[in-house]
DNA sequence: CGACACCTTGAAGAGGTTCAAGAAATGTGG
DNA sequence: CCACATTTCTTGAACCTCTTCAAGGTGTCG
């Protein structure tokens, strides 16, 4: 729970591309280690925010993984994304003070804590900070488009064929293989995030397997046939 | 085209309370109103902006409403959501220098334009613009998070409830009549945008009037028994 | 090593889609 | 301003995809 110490420094950070504007100078990079105050481990199932809490902070993935949920007042809860290292998390609190939904950690994992209110002062003397923080909500706006275009228009095959290929993608952009993964996810999680019911996770992998474009075994997954997974991902029935 | 030539003051606007940041000093409030550059008229059907179309400007609704669609490479189109006065349009084209989505007026309609570079300029002058940039941002976040539950988790009932209770609050704040509705849309465009077909779209609106929820006369519609109609919109089952 | 969570697979069923036809509005041109 | 063309909406019936319910298998962690 407590922030660690030392000096965190995101000049010295390999991350540095993935969650801090780039084209700065020197100066500008100096303040900018002043944004993280400090970090938190976390383990796995640990509880980052939750709905109902109050925002202060936006946090940097460094390690580990986590999934974004909201709740009904019912209790059923969905999972709106999977975040990974270099992602932002808690861009839901800054509209009303408070989180809006849940965000756990699904594997240990490692969080920079940047209080929001210092992010809003150094952007005033920033301007690359600023439209940084301005790219991050609207990317964040135009990845949760794709989502509902997933929900709302595509079967069970394609918004699976899609996740996965999102999945890998994201990885190979942090230096993993682009062909083999390590779900941190129950099928469920993944049913939830896809609108399907864990079965139905369960029996298009099995499909997919069947059709060779996968192996599967449990939460080890390679993919085989990257091309006709992408076809599948890009519907092209007229529904 | 053209935007108008005289001089517009969101220090005037009757709709100042819905796009603007509030409690601002004269002395900032005198600053915005050299935010908007002009204004556009758009006829229906008129397109404000389309997918691939350079981002340069963020729109603020005066009058009319909109509809914002997503694309996919086969064509297939999605509603992402329908905008109304005092609502902000264009955030998506933040991240990349380019829009990537549609908006499109459902009948005649007015926007102010706010050229984005101003509005980033302007921001690191006055904090409660930025503050206010930040939350529109954020809220186009969290209300995406309530569509991605409604597609993921609701049956056709539920979702047509939460949109017509939705439309009606948000006309309701506006100052229409909460129980009173023009559509301006096609059940085709509801349907698109709640993940179901128009037909679907059309038998619940059906089974909604035999149940004694609502009145339908094509695109008017009357809502009758509003609390039936919000316990449908959060379900009790458990699926 | 045992308990628990997670995953797979089968069979039956429900909700929504598809295809089709006709009715009601809307808009357009004469 | 009216007649006609077009778009939009409604409703029915068959079909299909995904869900539900159920049971057994596999992996993981204390």
């Amino acid at each position: 729970m407590k922030p660690e110490a030392f000096k965190v420094a995101c000049s010295n950070c390999n991350l540095r591309e993935l969650c801090m504007p780039v084209g700065m100078d020197r100066d500008e990079m100096i303040k900018l280690d002043t944004l993280v105050a400090g970090r938190r481990r976390l383990a796995k199932g640990d509880v980052l925010f939750g709905l109902g809490a109050p925002f202060q902070s936006l946090f940097a993935i460094r390690t580990g993984t986590f999934k974004t949920t909201v709740s009904t007042e019912n209790g059923h809860e969905q999972v709106t994304g999977f975040q990974m290292a270099g992602e932002i998390m808690g861009l839901d609190g800054i509209v009303g003070d408070h989180h809006t939904c849940n965000a756990v950690a699904l594997e240990d994992a490692e969080v920079c804590i940047m209080p929001f209110e210092h992010i809003e002062a150094l952007s005033m003397e920033v301007p690359a900070l600023q439209r940084h923080v301005h790219k991050v909500l609207s990317r964040e706006i135009v990845r949760e488009h794709g989502v509902m275009l997933l929900l709302g228009s595509m079967r069970a095959e394609e918004r699976l064929a899609a996740f996965m290929l999102n999945l890998t993608q994201r990885l190979h952009a942090r230096g993993f293989s682009s062909t083999e993964v390590i779900l941190r996810m129950t099928r469920e999680e993944i049913g939830s995030y896809l609108g399907l019911k864990l079965e139905t996770v369960s029996r298009t992998f099995s499909k997919f397997v069947e059709d060779g474009l996968i192996e599967v075994k449990h939460r080890h997954v390679r993919i085989v046939d990257a091309e006709r997974l992408g076809q599948l991902a890009t519907p092209q029935h007229c529904r």
